[in-house]
DNA sequence: TAAACACATCAAGATATATTGATATATTGA
DNA sequence: TCAATATATCAATATATCTTGATGTGTTTA
């Protein structure tokens, strides 16, 4: 029950589920992309990528001052909902590489 | 998104979903069974269901002065979400038929 | 080494949700 | 009709979550 609460509490939130839809489309990105990508300041991007990644749905590589997020392996139940995610019609706003040196 | 987002936080909550399963498990009850069963207040009790109800899992028919929650017609996501609520294990309480008259 | 960058985390305030107790409505039976 | 019952809903409070701005840590590069 724990885990299927945090999964659900995961994506009970509209800017989680555009991101984790997001970074399906893109394959990984670090946060600075997502930053710039959706508008938000960093502080709240990071705690939204936290909590995908808590509750199952990201893996994160660090390679140097970035870290970058993409798909964690999914378990049947975090793959049903993200079927469901895929079948949203989201409209997700364009990937705006932004990181000041690369 | 709105509608995954309604079904979605309907099931953020461990009375709500623990509800739905003995909801399932015993086909047809009243609220004030479920008051009993679950040993929680009149109001706690009605507004857990109207939630699940409005967010698309339960019906109600209205019977004299009851008012009987069943599982409603789901639809695929609804019932992927349900299947995964069946997997979970949930300890339920058994069924306290309490109501005064019947 | 110092400055710039990427990221995480914390504290404060704002917003949302849950719980309780009280009250309102409708139905039934005496 | 009146009292009891079943349910819904509201107001107040408690609790949780979200957003922002500030600060801390580690990395890179000038």
């Amino acid at each position: 029950m724990e885990e299927f609460l945090q999964i659900v509490s995961a994506l009970n939130d509209a800017t989680r589920v555009k991101m984790l839809a997001f970074i399906e489309r893109h394959g990984r990105v670090c946060v600075c992309d997502i930053e710039n990508s959706f508008e938000m300041i960093q502080s709240r991007v990071s705690r939204h990528l936290k909590i995908l990644k808590d509750a199952g749905f990201l893996s994160v590589e660090r390679e140097g001052r970035w870290a970058y997020f993409s798909l964690a392996n999914l378990d049947e139940s975090r793959e049903s909902m993200l079927k469901q995610i895929r079948k949203l019609d989201i409209d997700l706003p364009p990937l705006v590489h932004n990181c000041k040196v690369s």
